[in-house]
DNA sequence: ATTTTCTTAATAATCGTTATCATATATAAT
DNA sequence: ATTATATATGATAACGATTATTAAGAAAAT
């Protein structure tokens, strides 16, 4: 399913919820799903202001709450460097963080549910999600 | 090695780099080594208070970092409840969450170095640290 | 003892995020 | 198409955890 696709069937989705689709709340989820860069509230904000000059940040902020509660947009809080979102991968799962430049990527993905499994049987804890984050240098920081 | 031992052996090591080992630093070492609570800044301040009335909650930050930076504790940096700090364990180790309590216990170890070694592999960074967290519902908190 | 250096306590500043509220607008009903 | 009305927006104030500032105090060096 391609990015167009996506996002008809994620907008059809919240209108059947009965929440409006307003031309701002259109281009935070457009912008979502055009990308893999994991952007942060501030980035999506600067990135849709030329196009939406009026935009405030205060709707992005309500908009991925929206998408949140809905599920259809991951949150990776980060006390150091503030939240980002993704909105191709809304599920739990792994991420590289290039602690140089700020890059974050999914790698391909580990056997989680065996880990999870796992930690739920040593633990006795009913896990219901997970944050898996390895921090380091990517292959171009390593260059410079 | 116990806890006193291990008290012992942190401040002469922090004597030895020339660091001034304060009543208020001292106290605040021996909180962190007593405990598996992985304690906010706030409840290390409020449980010294009583004993050190003029604390700062300032100083307790303060011999945080200092700490940190001696790689003589963890941080865990969570943006809704707070960072959570870990001085008898302070390299990077898995963290089950309970999200209901927020209590936070260790699993036992998971072979992380090996989960680390296939991220490595598959996206070309250099891990130098990592985070694994697992929220869910500690077995008290199920029954409630 | 005096000087220098480091530390503390109190509090102001910071910054990402959230709350507030008057105005604007998407949608449904007419 | 117009109107009604519930909801969303934009501007900005408030929030809260953390960090910075700075005058006063304590430890070490001379």
């Amino acid at each position: 399913m391609d990015t167009q696709e996506k996002l008809a069937e994620l907008v059809a989705s919240l209108k059947k919820e009965g929440t409006r689709i307003t031309p701002q709340r259109y281009a935070v989820i457009a912008f979502l799903l055009s990308t893999d860069s994991h952007p942060s509230a501030e980035e999506i904000y600067t990135g849709l202001l030329p196009q939406y000059p009026t935009l405030s940040l205060a709707t992005v902020y309500k908009t991925l709450h929206l998408l949140k509660s809905e599920q259809e947009v991951l949150e990776l809080e980060f006390s150091e460097m503030g939240n980002r979102y993704d909105g191709r991968k809304p599920w739990p799962h792994p991420h590289a963080i290039c602690t140089r430049c700020r890059k974050i990527i999914d790698p391909p993905m580990l056997d989680t549910a065996a880990i999870i499994e796992e930690v739920s049987k040593e633990t006795g804890f009913v896990i219901t999600n997970h944050r898996l984050d390895f921090f380091g240098l990517c292959a171009e920081c390593q260059k410079g």
